[in-house]
This record gives C-alpha cells, structure tokens and sequence, in this order.
RNA sequence: GGCGAGUUGGCGGAGUGGUUACGCAGCGGAUUGCAAAUCCGUGUACACCGGUUCGAUUCCGGUACUCGCCUCCA
C-alpha cells in the first residue's frame, strides 16, 4: 500500500499518515458560509482537499474515505444581505449553495460523502454547549454563552500563540459580558427579525465555531483523520473547535492531523475588491475560461505555497491540457502506476505530480495516463467538455459551451482554406486565414488535413461575415 | 508589536550536501508556398552575510525583502 505523507499543522512537520480506522478514513473540511458566490480564493481549499479526497479514495477504496464539508447557512453575513437585498435567507442560502456546487463541480471536484448545513445540526450544536456549560468550560451571561478560554490549558498551540500574547495585542473592544477578553461565542441571543431558535439561553442561533465541532462529531465522531481548511482559519476558527472538541469529549482528541493551505493572490497582490482584481470562479467560467484549466493551474502550486493567478498561467494551462488531450483521446482509464501516485502521496505535490504526467505519457500506456490524470481530477469526462472529443479531428473549442455553436462554420471554413492551399490559391488562402484570425480561430496544416482552434475570445460576428 | 510562511535561470516550478528536473518562452537547425504545427539541438539558476564541511543552492545562525494571520475573509 502506498505511503502518505502529510504535513501537520500540529507538529510543523510532515509525518507518515496513519489512519485511526483504515477501513474508514474519515475527513472534515471547512465549507462556505452561503451568502454570495464563491471567489477564486474559496476554490483554492476545494481544489487542495478533492485532491486528498481522491488520494485516499485509491489508496484505501472509495468505500473506506468519509468526506464531510460543511455548509454554513447561518451567518451574520447572511443576515446583511437579506436585509439589504430584500430576499429571504432561506432563498439566499439555498441559491448560493447550489452556485458553489455547480461552481466547484466545474472545476472537477468530487461532491463530498456528507454536506450538512449548520441550520440542520441546532440541536446537537445546543447539546454540546450544555455538555461544555456542565463541564465548567463555558458560561451563560445576559442570553449569550461564552467558552472559557482560560479552562482549556492547549488553547493556542495549534497556531503558535500564547493567550497572554493575544490579549497583550488584542485591539477589540472586551464585551461587558465577557469574563475574560479571550472568551468567544457559542450562543448569542436573536431578536425577532433575525432567524433564532429556542434554547435553554432564550432566543437565538449559534457562533460560527461550534457549528464545524458539532457538525464533526455528529458525523465523523469524537477522534477523525484530518481536518483541513484555509490557513486563515487557523485562529481563531480551528483553535476554537479545538477547544470545544476536546473539552466536550477530552477522550477523543478530534483530528489528527490539521492541514491548511496557503492563500491565493492574482497578478501577485492580494484579490480585494477595492484593488478591482476581485472574481468569481463563476466570472472566469463565464469568460470561457475552463474549470479544468482553473484545477490545472491551482494545481501546479504546492497548496502550502501562495498561490498566484495570472492570465499567463491559466494561457499555458491551456495549452498544455490541449496537448493532454490529444494523447488521452479515445482511451479510457486503467490504474495510474505507482510510482506516480507517490508523488502525489508525498504530502500532494501536485506540481510535481503534473509535470510527471508526460512521463507517464511517454511510458507509452495513454490507458495508465487518463488514469493519472483522472487522479489528479484532470481529463474527466464531466469536465473536459470544452475539448469534445468528436470534435478534434477538426476543431478545437478551448473555450466555453456556448462556442459549440460555430463549430460548423469554422469547420467549414477551415476545410475551404485547405482547399485554396491544395490549389496554390496562397493569395486567397492567406487572406481567409487572415479572417479567422481575426474573429479568433487558428487554422492549421496537420499531416491528416486541418485542423482549428477555437480560442476564448472568439468574435462571432467577424465569424459570421465568413459565410 | 506578537505568530507564521516564503525568496531557485526570461517566466512557471521540482529537487538535492558534490553529478540533468521538467514545462513555457528564447536561440540554432530540419521541414514548410509563407506561417503554424511537428522533430532535433541548446540554458551550470538557486536573495544577502556569516558558520559547519574536503565541498552548500541544499544543514545552522543572522540580515533584507515579500506575503499571510492576530479584525468570525478560504
């Protein structure tokens, strides 16, 4: 069995992964709060962590991993945009979750084995902070309930942190209801326009963190393999869960091994709405960008890196996966070899992983090579559309859907342009090439005839006036 | 201020105590009506300063710069 290697939060190390249960496997990654669309940055995770997902699944058999990712659909963020916007919650959470599904589907990502939303778990979320109230590790104060940091002695060691540290450069204002500046919510009171529940606290909903703890060990249980998320989250997110995981159920120590990956900055500088280089996987995708380019490149950065998105990268991605295509097309997947899903299993080097890739080409076995791909969540039939097969001989559509619809045209066209070759017509040729150019399609000389591509910024017009 | 990550040739990006990553671009050649595509060939880089060592890009210490978190943004 292949060895996995991942780094851990925990120890600052990578360390050989052993799972506690190898028959089940079981994984816990921070999801989306549903408010809006996901940016690229919130792709970053989904991508690292299908990636595992997919690992696992063919070191220990699909049936042996349990992928739980959450869906945070109570929020205060939520709640703003309810009210600015004038639609109900249950509306807005409900479209946006389907958007980050069909979002993160484009870009190949496996749905996870159990999806919950935090709404579904109230009444173990309300169990756990009771168990925590009796154990001494949190207080009721003015219809809040707050975690005693100072009752859990660990707290902070996850990031590196000390308390006295934190509270020494704590610029926040200390609530009156807090015994401690450091404690944090698990339950805050709701008025009557806000969505609430009945507690033993009155009215009102969850604090962020409680919802992850308890939504893990309903599902995957006091003690699990791995627990991954952005590196933002580290603190004061993952520290908390920490905490109240371990305080509630002290035996189970939670997860094993905590991951996290690096953030994502486009054309070198953080994505930031005020700096205007903020998007949507949904804007890319719209732009006739690929969801598997999109993967390709993400992929190409070690996720413990910074990752960088430039429209160079995604440019060569592009290529690359056209020439990916070519050698897959009309093969279908055996088992990737070994020797490259140990790459992989070397805490996901990715990068590594896809540029081995052509070696795995040049074994000359393009069954093993869809494989590999395939193991990486690239050259997969649901999202390798925008290279229909049927249509390669011809034509090349690197670019959305939408583009199919000129298919013909360009077909067309292209074979006339061979045509005017094949009779020294260089004039005319050139000219019509010219054309194509111009609205966006290269033509090309192949030993078999010709061949086009399609690119992203197609001119239909241009196009049209071809006919 | 506290904590953490990073700095590899034109670009992207692996890896290693002493020998080639790889890809893209570039350059030279073959081929070609021109171009593209394709094929062949081609590049001694590892932030800076010390230390350990026969020898460091690779280990240790420091400096500079970049970035992230500490403000419920992945």
């Amino acid at each position: 069995m292949t060895t996995i290697k991942l780094h851990n939060t925990k120890s600052r190390k990578k360390e050989v992964f052993t799972p506690l249960d190898p028959e089940n496997v079981r994984m816990y990654v921070c999801g989306p709060t549903v408010y809006d669309r996901a940016h690229l940055g919130n792709a970053r995770p989904v991508v690292v962590f299908d990636v595992l997902y997919r690992l696992l699944r063919h070191v220990y058999g699909p049936d042996h991993v349990t992928y739980v990712r959450n869906f945070t659909d109570v929020d205060d963020k939520i709640n703003a945009r309810a009210a600015e916007s004038g639609r109900s919650i249950g509306e807005i959470t409900s479209e946006t979750t389907q958007w980050f599904l069909d979002d993160m589907g484009a870009l190949g990502a496996l749905e996870p084995d159990e999806m919950p939303r935090a709404t579904q778990y109230i009444p173990q979320m309300v169990a756990m902070i009771e168990d925590l109230i009796a154990k001494g590790h949190a207080y009721a104060k003015e219809g809040h309930v707050l975690f005693r940091v100072r009752s859990y002695t660990d707290y902070g060691k996850l990031s590196g942190r000390s308390v006295d540290d934190m509270i020494a450069g704590a610029r926040v204002e200390v609530a009156p209801f807090k015994e401690d500046p450091m404690d944090f919510v698990l339950w805050k009171p709701s008025s009557d326009d806000l969505p609430g529940w009945d507690s033993p606290w009155g009215r009102g909903r969850p604090g962020w963190h409680i919802e992850c703890s308890a939504m893990a060990y309903e599902l995957l249980g006091e003690s699990f393999d791995i627990h991954g998320g952005g590196n933002d989250l580290m603190f004061p997110h993952h520290e908390n869960e920490i905490a109240q995981s371990c305080c509630a159920h002290p035996e189970g120590g939670f997860a094993q091994v905590w991951m996290h990956n690096e953030m994502l900055q486009v054309e070198g500088k953080k994505m930031s709405k005020s700096l205007g280089n903020f998007f949507t996987v949904h804007d890319l995708l719209e732009q006739g960008v690929p969801g598997e380019v999109i993967r390709f490149v993400f992929l190409s950065t070690h996720y413990r890196k910074p990752m960088d998105w430039t429209a160079e990268k995604a440019e060569q991605a592009r290529q690359t996966l056209i020439e990916f295509q070519k050698i897959a097309r009309g093969h279908t997947p055996s088992s990737p070899p070994d020797w490259f899903v140990s790459l992989l299993a070397d805490d996901l080097n990715t990068s590594l992983a896809l540029s081995a890739l052509r070696d795995v080409a040049e074994a000359g076995d393009p069954a093993q090579f869809v494989a590999a791909a395939n193991l990486l969540g690239l050259l997969l039939p649901e999202t390798g559309y925008w290279w229909k097969e049927e249509l390669l001989d011809t034509v090349f559509v690197a670019g959305s859907q939408s583009q199919w619809s000129h298919v013909p045209l360009v077909r067309s066209t292209a074979k006339k342009w061979q045509d005017l070759r094949a009779n020294k017509q260089y004039e005319e040729a050139d000219h019509l090439r010219n054309q194509l150019e111009e609205a966006g399609v290269e033509v090309r000389a192949v030993a078999a005839g010709v061949s086009a591509y399609m690119g992203i910024s197609l001119d239909p017009a241009k196009l049209e006036a071809l006919k």
